[in-house]
DNA sequence: GCTTGCGCCTGAATGC
DNA sequence: TGCATTCAGGCGCAAG
Protein backbone atom coordinates (compact mmCIF):
# COMPACT_ATOMS: atom_id res chain seq x y z
CA UNK A 1 0.00 0.00 0.00
CA UNK A 2 1.46 3.15 -1.00
CA UNK A 3 2.30 5.28 2.36
CA UNK A 4 5.40 7.77 2.81
CA UNK A 5 8.05 5.39 2.11
CA UNK A 6 6.31 4.11 -0.69
CA UNK A 7 5.61 7.36 -2.39
CA UNK A 8 8.85 8.65 -1.65
CA UNK A 9 10.18 5.42 -3.32
CA UNK A 10 8.43 6.39 -6.70
CA UNK A 11 9.26 10.37 -6.22
CA UNK A 12 12.90 9.26 -6.28
CA UNK A 13 12.39 6.98 -9.56
CA UNK A 14 10.32 9.85 -11.22
CA UNK A 15 13.34 12.45 -10.50
CA UNK A 16 15.71 9.41 -12.44
CA UNK A 17 14.22 8.41 -15.05
CA UNK A 18 11.64 11.21 -16.38
CA UNK A 19 12.46 14.58 -15.01
CA UNK A 20 14.35 16.81 -17.42
CA UNK A 21 12.25 15.13 -20.63
CA UNK A 22 9.19 16.26 -22.63
CA UNK A 23 6.01 14.90 -22.53
CA UNK A 24 5.08 14.01 -26.43
CA UNK A 25 1.50 13.04 -26.35
CA UNK A 26 -1.01 11.53 -23.62
CA UNK A 27 -3.26 9.10 -23.60
CA UNK A 28 -6.18 8.61 -20.87
CA UNK A 29 -7.40 5.18 -21.22
CA UNK A 30 -9.57 5.10 -18.32
CA UNK A 31 -11.57 8.58 -17.37
CA UNK A 32 -11.91 8.17 -13.54
CA UNK A 33 -8.03 7.90 -13.60
CA UNK A 34 -8.76 12.04 -13.97
CA UNK A 35 -11.59 12.95 -12.30
CA UNK A 36 -10.12 15.63 -10.03
CA UNK A 37 -9.52 17.11 -13.61
CA UNK A 38 -12.03 19.47 -14.03
CA UNK A 39 -11.54 20.20 -17.04
CA UNK A 40 -11.84 16.99 -18.19
CA UNK A 41 -10.05 14.39 -20.29
CA UNK A 42 -9.74 15.96 -23.54
CA UNK A 43 -8.25 19.03 -21.83
CA UNK A 44 -5.49 16.67 -19.21
CA UNK A 45 -4.29 15.17 -23.05
CA UNK A 46 -4.14 18.59 -24.56
CA UNK A 47 -2.61 20.84 -22.11
CA UNK A 48 0.70 18.13 -21.17
CA UNK A 49 1.70 17.69 -24.65
CA UNK A 50 4.54 19.22 -25.29
CA UNK A 51 5.25 20.28 -22.09
CA UNK A 52 8.76 19.49 -19.81
CA UNK A 53 8.98 17.92 -16.28
CA UNK A 54 10.70 20.52 -14.23
CA UNK A 55 11.26 18.00 -10.84
CA UNK A 56 9.35 16.01 -8.97
CA UNK A 57 8.35 16.73 -5.62
CA UNK A 58 5.92 15.02 -2.54
CA UNK A 59 4.17 15.93 0.51
CA UNK A 60 2.77 13.10 2.63
CA UNK A 61 1.09 9.91 -0.10
CA UNK A 62 0.78 12.84 -2.55
CA UNK A 63 3.10 13.33 -5.10
CA UNK A 64 3.85 15.96 -8.29
CA UNK A 65 6.13 17.13 -11.09
CA UNK A 66 6.43 20.85 -11.42
CA UNK A 67 5.41 21.40 -15.14
CA UNK A 68 6.36 25.49 -15.66
CA UNK A 69 3.63 27.00 -13.60
CA UNK A 70 2.04 24.18 -13.19
CA UNK A 71 1.68 21.10 -10.92
CA UNK A 72 0.95 17.43 -12.68
CA UNK A 73 -0.11 16.34 -8.88
CA UNK A 74 -0.73 12.42 -8.11
CA UNK A 75 -1.95 9.74 -6.29
CA UNK A 76 -1.65 6.18 -6.33
CA UNK A 77 -4.60 5.69 -3.65
CA UNK A 78 -4.56 1.79 -3.17
CA UNK A 79 -3.29 -0.06 -6.13
CA UNK A 80 -1.39 2.62 -8.43
CA UNK A 81 1.65 2.50 -9.71
CA UNK A 82 4.05 5.01 -12.03
CA UNK A 83 6.00 2.63 -14.20
CA UNK A 84 8.52 3.31 -16.82
CA UNK A 85 8.10 1.42 -19.16
CA UNK A 86 9.85 0.88 -22.95
CA UNK A 87 7.32 2.28 -25.67
CA UNK A 88 7.06 -0.39 -27.87
CA UNK A 89 6.26 -2.73 -24.53
CA UNK A 90 2.29 -4.05 -24.86
CA UNK A 91 -0.02 -2.30 -22.52
CA UNK A 92 -0.83 -4.09 -19.50
CA UNK A 93 -4.80 -4.66 -18.59
CA UNK A 94 -4.29 -1.65 -15.57
CA UNK A 95 -2.69 0.87 -17.73
CA UNK A 96 -4.89 4.20 -17.32
CA UNK A 97 -2.53 7.22 -18.33
CA UNK A 98 0.20 6.12 -20.54
CA UNK A 99 2.80 9.56 -21.56
CA UNK A 100 5.25 9.13 -24.44
CA UNK A 101 8.16 11.52 -24.81
CA UNK A 102 9.72 13.26 -27.48
CA UNK A 103 12.98 11.81 -26.88
CA UNK A 104 11.32 8.21 -27.81
CA UNK A 105 12.85 6.85 -24.60
CA UNK A 106 10.47 4.97 -21.90
CA UNK A 107 7.33 5.70 -21.34
CA UNK A 108 5.64 6.82 -17.92
CA UNK A 109 2.52 4.65 -17.59
CA UNK A 110 -0.15 5.34 -14.16
CA UNK A 111 -1.20 1.69 -13.99
CA UNK A 112 -4.03 1.37 -11.13
CA UNK A 113 -5.98 -2.04 -10.33
CA UNK A 114 -8.48 -0.09 -7.99
CA UNK A 115 -8.69 3.24 -9.54
CA UNK A 116 -8.51 4.53 -5.95
CA UNK A 117 -5.53 6.75 -7.38
CA UNK A 118 -5.71 9.92 -10.09
CA UNK A 119 -3.80 12.25 -11.38
CA UNK A 120 -4.65 15.89 -12.36
CA UNK A 121 -2.72 19.09 -13.95
CA UNK A 122 -3.42 22.18 -11.40
CA UNK A 123 -1.54 25.53 -11.08
CA UNK A 124 1.52 25.15 -8.71
CA UNK A 125 1.32 27.20 -5.56
CA UNK A 126 4.16 29.16 -4.08
CA UNK A 127 4.69 25.57 -1.79
CA UNK A 128 1.85 23.49 -2.46
CA UNK A 129 -0.61 23.15 -5.45
CA UNK A 130 -3.94 24.10 -4.27
CA UNK A 131 -6.13 20.83 -3.98
CA UNK A 132 -3.23 19.63 -1.31
CA UNK A 133 -3.35 23.05 0.39
CA UNK A 134 -4.77 21.24 3.51
CA UNK A 135 -2.40 18.23 3.60
CA UNK A 136 -0.29 18.80 7.01
CA UNK A 137 3.53 18.50 6.86
CA UNK A 138 4.82 14.56 6.70
CA UNK A 139 7.47 13.86 9.64
CA UNK A 140 10.56 14.34 7.62
CA UNK A 141 9.16 17.93 6.16
CA UNK A 142 11.49 20.43 7.55
CA UNK A 143 7.71 22.23 8.46
CA UNK A 144 6.87 19.61 10.50
CA UNK A 145 6.75 20.98 13.72
CA UNK A 146 6.24 18.54 16.86
CA UNK A 147 4.94 21.54 19.44
CA UNK A 148 2.01 22.07 17.06
CA UNK A 149 1.29 18.67 16.31
CA UNK A 150 1.29 17.87 20.00
CA UNK A 151 -1.20 20.86 20.62
CA UNK A 152 -3.50 19.71 17.65
CA UNK A 153 -3.71 16.08 19.38
CA UNK A 154 -4.46 17.57 22.96
CA UNK A 155 -7.60 19.71 21.51
CA UNK A 156 -8.78 16.42 19.45
CA UNK A 157 -11.21 14.19 21.24
CA UNK A 158 -10.49 11.14 19.15
CA UNK A 159 -8.77 8.33 19.13
CA UNK A 160 -4.83 7.95 18.40
CA UNK A 161 -4.90 6.00 15.49
CA UNK A 162 -7.49 7.94 13.72
CA UNK A 163 -5.85 11.11 14.10
CA UNK A 164 -2.93 9.50 12.75
CA UNK A 165 -4.59 8.74 9.54
CA UNK A 166 -5.63 12.59 9.62
CA UNK A 167 -3.46 13.52 6.49
CA UNK A 168 -4.78 17.33 7.76
CA UNK A 169 -2.56 16.66 10.89
CA UNK A 170 0.25 14.56 9.68
CA UNK A 171 0.55 13.14 6.65
CA UNK A 172 1.98 10.43 5.39
CA UNK A 173 1.06 7.91 7.56
CA UNK A 174 -1.22 4.83 6.83
CA UNK A 175 -3.18 1.91 8.06
CA UNK A 176 0.26 0.11 7.96
CA UNK A 177 2.64 2.36 9.51
CA UNK A 178 0.41 3.88 12.03
CA UNK A 179 -0.53 0.05 13.62
CA UNK A 180 3.68 -0.72 13.82
CA UNK A 181 4.36 2.73 15.23
CA UNK A 182 1.78 2.54 17.91
CA UNK A 183 3.59 -0.72 18.83
CA UNK A 184 6.88 0.69 18.82
CA UNK A 185 5.16 3.34 21.25
CA UNK A 186 3.84 0.96 23.74
CA UNK A 187 0.36 2.76 22.89
CA UNK A 188 -3.12 1.75 22.41
CA UNK A 189 -5.06 2.64 18.87
CA UNK A 190 -7.90 3.97 20.87
CA UNK A 191 -6.25 5.57 23.16
CA UNK A 192 -8.13 9.35 23.54
CA UNK A 193 -5.41 11.93 22.03
CA UNK A 194 -6.37 14.76 24.88
CA UNK A 195 -5.09 12.32 27.72
CA UNK A 196 -1.53 11.25 25.66
CA UNK A 197 1.21 12.90 28.10
CA UNK A 198 4.47 15.12 26.32
CA UNK A 199 6.61 11.75 26.48
CA UNK A 200 3.93 9.61 25.30
CA UNK A 201 3.58 12.01 21.95
CA UNK A 202 7.11 11.90 21.90
CA UNK A 203 7.74 8.78 22.49
CA UNK A 204 4.86 8.38 19.74
CA UNK A 205 6.72 10.57 17.34
CA UNK A 206 10.50 9.17 17.44
CA UNK A 207 8.23 5.38 16.65
CA UNK A 208 6.19 7.29 13.43
CA UNK A 209 9.98 8.21 12.06
CA UNK A 210 11.75 5.32 13.28
CA UNK A 211 8.86 3.15 11.19
CA UNK A 212 9.08 4.97 7.76
CA UNK A 213 12.53 5.83 8.05
CA UNK A 214 13.23 1.97 8.20
CA UNK A 215 10.75 1.48 5.44
CA UNK A 216 12.21 3.80 3.05
CA UNK A 217 15.46 2.30 3.31
CA UNK A 218 13.93 -1.43 2.36
CA UNK A 219 12.38 0.26 -0.48
CA UNK A 220 8.56 0.05 0.49
CA UNK A 221 6.53 -2.86 1.65
CA UNK A 222 4.86 -4.54 -0.87
CA UNK A 223 1.97 -7.13 -0.38
CA UNK A 224 0.55 -9.17 -3.79
CA UNK A 225 2.95 -6.98 -5.68
CA UNK A 226 0.71 -4.19 -5.77
CA UNK A 227 2.92 -1.83 -4.76
CA UNK A 228 6.19 -1.35 -7.51
CA UNK A 229 8.42 1.16 -7.78
CA UNK A 230 9.01 2.76 -10.87
CA UNK A 231 11.14 -0.13 -12.08
CA UNK A 232 8.51 -2.18 -10.83
CA UNK A 233 10.92 -3.51 -8.45
CA UNK A 234 8.85 -4.55 -4.69
CA UNK A 235 10.16 -3.36 -1.45
CA UNK A 236 11.07 -5.90 1.05
CA UNK A 237 9.67 -3.99 4.20
CA UNK A 238 6.94 -6.59 5.01
CA UNK A 239 9.03 -8.84 6.39
CA UNK A 240 10.12 -6.61 8.83
CA UNK A 241 6.44 -5.97 9.84
CA UNK A 242 5.70 -6.73 13.90
CA UNK A 243 2.04 -6.58 13.97
CA UNK A 244 0.33 -5.28 11.00
CA UNK A 245 -1.61 -8.58 9.14
CA UNK A 246 0.32 -10.70 11.88
CA UNK A 247 -3.39 -12.04 13.61
CA UNK A 248 -2.65 -14.68 16.39
CA UNK A 249 0.90 -14.70 15.80
CA UNK A 250 3.41 -14.35 18.87
CA UNK A 251 4.03 -10.59 19.53
CA UNK A 252 7.96 -9.63 18.63
CA UNK A 253 8.34 -8.81 22.13
CA UNK A 254 6.63 -10.16 24.41
CA UNK A 255 5.08 -13.79 22.61
CA UNK A 256 1.29 -12.53 23.29
CA UNK A 257 -0.72 -13.28 20.32
CA UNK A 258 -1.26 -10.45 17.95
CA UNK A 259 -4.34 -9.23 18.08
CA UNK A 260 -7.01 -7.90 15.31
CA UNK A 261 -9.99 -5.40 15.85
CA UNK A 262 -12.43 -4.26 13.46
CA UNK A 263 -11.87 -0.59 13.23
CA UNK A 264 -12.83 2.23 10.69
CA UNK A 265 -14.35 -0.63 8.22
CA UNK A 266 -10.53 -2.28 8.57
CA UNK A 267 -8.46 -3.50 10.65
CA UNK A 268 -6.33 -2.24 13.78
CA UNK A 269 -3.55 -5.12 15.04
CA UNK A 270 -1.62 -4.23 18.43
CA UNK A 271 -0.73 -6.32 21.11
CA UNK A 272 -2.82 -7.11 24.08
CA UNK A 273 -0.13 -6.82 26.56
CA UNK A 274 2.18 -4.28 24.93
CA UNK A 275 -0.50 -1.61 24.14
CA UNK A 276 -3.40 -2.35 26.99
CA UNK A 277 -6.28 -0.96 25.88
CA UNK A 278 -7.38 1.96 28.00
CA UNK A 279 -10.62 2.07 30.19
CA UNK A 280 -11.71 5.40 28.59
CA UNK A 281 -11.33 4.85 24.68
CA UNK A 282 -12.07 6.64 21.52
CA UNK A 283 -13.19 3.89 19.00
C1' DG B 1 -16.39 23.35 13.84
C1' DC B 2 -15.41 18.83 14.79
C1' DT B 3 -16.14 13.89 14.40
C1' DT B 4 -17.92 9.86 12.11
C1' DG B 5 -19.36 6.91 8.36
C1' DC B 6 -20.20 5.89 3.53
C1' DG B 7 -19.12 5.17 -1.39
C1' DC B 8 -15.92 4.52 -4.72
C1' DC B 9 -13.31 -0.05 -7.01
C1' DT B 10 -11.34 -4.82 -8.24
C1' DG B 11 -9.81 -9.34 -7.43
C1' DA B 12 -8.54 -12.79 -4.08
C1' DA B 13 -10.30 -15.47 -0.52
C1' DT B 14 -13.99 -17.50 1.75
C1' DG B 15 -18.72 -19.46 2.43
C1' DC B 16 -22.66 -22.06 1.08
C1' DT C 1 -18.31 -26.67 -9.36
C1' DG C 2 -20.10 -22.26 -9.23
C1' DC C 3 -22.17 -18.40 -7.56
C1' DA C 4 -22.46 -14.89 -3.82
C1' DT C 5 -20.35 -12.44 -0.19
C1' DT C 6 -16.55 -10.34 2.30
C1' DC C 7 -12.44 -7.89 2.67
C1' DA C 8 -8.58 -4.77 1.69
C1' DG C 9 -7.66 0.51 1.88
C1' DG C 10 -7.21 6.31 0.99
C1' DC C 11 -9.76 10.03 0.07
C1' DG C 12 -13.64 13.34 -0.28
C1' DC C 13 -17.87 14.41 1.05
C1' DA C 14 -22.16 14.34 3.68
C1' DA C 15 -24.44 13.64 7.86
C1' DG C 16 -24.66 13.87 12.76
Amino acid sequence: MPELPEVETVRRGLEQHVVGRTIDSVRVLHPRAVRRHLAGTADFETALAGRSLDSARRRGKYLWLSVGEDGLLAHLGMTGQLLAVEPQAPLSPHVRIQFAFKDEGPDLRFTDQRTFGHMCLVPDGAELPAPIAHIAPDPFEPSFDPVTLTRRLHQRHTGVKRALLDQSLVSGIGNIYADEALWRAGLHWARPTETLNGPEVSRLLTAVREVLGEALAAGGTTFDDMYVNVDGESGYFERSLAVYGREDEPCLRCGTPVRRDPFMNRSAYSCPRCQPRPRRAHW
